[in-house]
DNA sequence: CGGCAAATTGACCACAATCAATCGAAGTGG
DNA sequence: CCACTTCGATTGATTGTGGTCAATTTGCCG
């Protein structure tokens, strides 16, 4: 159903290699290559560690199925949840170039997922050029989204930034077609949402009530329910242009308009830095 | 003077050729291709932008000399930092697989700036394997400082944070050998600085002062003069490991020992793990 | 000297953390 | 089938970190 023009008389490809090609076209031989790479599947139950931190990385992995995140221990015992892994993610394909994890990939959900050797994902990487570049593509995308949540733990009050991780959930899921309509459920407890906007449970708890309050979202099953997108979007002032879901850059411009506060400010700078360079 | 010990015989390297080299061994070949790709040096006053948010990237950009910083406007109008560069830094070496900027680059003091076309980036890459893998090397580590970074906005206290910024430049810095001993200067106003810890600038300053007072830092001429190293990494928790400085695998852990609550919730995050499954 | 940006200080207060208790649901063992 | 455990969700009370507003001062540069 999702996307069948793209793979018109073929099996359905797996996630990754639908992702990948949604950012590269991928030839025969690509699809192929990254086909066998991933052939080896294994089920991972919920709430296990794929690598930990300290360890030195040995296989990159690729979510097929479920939920997992990327996340941080801290001293003092807390844990800082820094990435989300969803159904066609791959996790630190390159990462065997550092010499230790200094997070870890944990399964969030029970999961399907690919282990691919280093050496494998090195030669993918050197032998097809779209494979290449889809994987350089993924990468800038995680480091976008980091900036993304970077600023809005630093500047969106606690229910902004807890809306807008849902929108961003929802435009991920979206896009890797796993879910259909408006609405979608996030299998995650309050604690990990908690972890997650660098805010306490408790706190998450009063935000989620405030949030259903205003007709947004709903809870069924301990799992969240996106109800009113638009508007949930509108809240936290969700913009998807650093996901960089578009393919091509030719496309429309995806930025957000300023407001006019914004404009100005934008307009004093840019007269500063005609003047005396502030910027 | 810095360090003629490393390129005894031969004309002084760039800071960026100097950088990439500490994390792969470079050939006299990959050497002399570096040099020539940076070899078109720009001078950019203070508080420019080498590129703008909502940009489509056109050259990647190398810090040869001064401070620069990676922003973003919000649409309210405030600006949120997310990266410093510093010499010998590259910045988005491979922004041209996205179809546009989605945060600006800003030098912070006069620079020098030297422009790669993608091209040359990419051929760099793709006939230097110790190049690429060099490249590979700063984006990461480029990321883990993100996730530091957002990690430090969630949980550390604003002085916390502040003081583990302070040290992290200071390490840094010292990496590529820009400074020599115990304390540096920061070019940077208070206000930059709550851009980039994600709080007021008035708090800002009341943070520096109680800094001082504990006579971790001073002040002179608007810039910041770091005094006690140590006590100030002890004081923020900084742990270099995030920063991959280090280039051998096989050296000692880096990894700071865990405190006794930390082991104990470790412990039983694992021994869940054994049993039901909780990380 | 005048103009401007940065730094500083004080007063006030709000958002969110912390502490503590309770409740509800699911799973487990007797 | 029912106690018991455990984890997650919920609620209330209290505290405090850090934001906002506003005024003043300092330092820089023309």
């Amino acid at each position: 159903m999702a996307f069948p023009s793209l793979l018109p008389n073929r099996q359905m490809a797996n996630l990754f290699i639908k992702k990948l090609g949604l950012r590269a076209p991928l030839s025969d031989a690509d699809r192929q290559a990254l086909e066998q790479a991933t052939a080896k599947v294994v089920q991972v139950e919920a709430h296990r560690d794929l690598i930990s931190q300290g360890d030195a990385p040995e296989h990159a992995f690729i979510i097929l199925d479920g939920f997992a995140c990327r996340y941080k221990l801290l001293p003092d015992g807390s844990r800082s949840i820094v990435a989300y892994l969803i159904p066609g993610d791959g996790c630190d394909l390159h990462a065997s170039i550092l010499n230790q994890m200094v997070h870890s990939i944990g399964t969030l959900t029970p999961c399907s997922v690919a282990a691919i050797p280093y050496r494998t994902v090195k030669e993918l990487a050197a032998y097809h050029p779209n494979i290449y570049k889809a994987l350089w593509w993924s990468v800038l995308v995680d480091e976008a989204i980091l900036q993304e949540w970077l600023v809005g733990v630093g500047r969106r009050s606690a229910d902004k930034q807890v809306a807008h991780f849902l929108c961003e959930m929802m435009v991920r899921l979206e896009a890797v077609g796993i879910i259909r309509g408006n609405s979608y459920k996030l299998p995650i407890t309050q604690s990990e949402l908690a972890d997650t906007a660098g805010i306490s449970h408790v706190h998450v708890n009063r935000v989620l009530q405030n949030l259903k309050s205003l007709r947004l979202v709903d809870q069924k099953w301990r799992s969240l329910v996106l109800l009113d997108i638009e508007e949930l979007k509108r809240f936290s002032g969700f913009a998807p242009d650093y996901l960089h879901l578009r393919p091509s850059r030719t496309e429309e411009s995806l930025i957000e308009p300023l407001t006019d506060v914004a404009k100005s400010q934008l307009q004093m700078r840019q007269r500063g830095q005609r003047d005396k360079g502030m910027f």
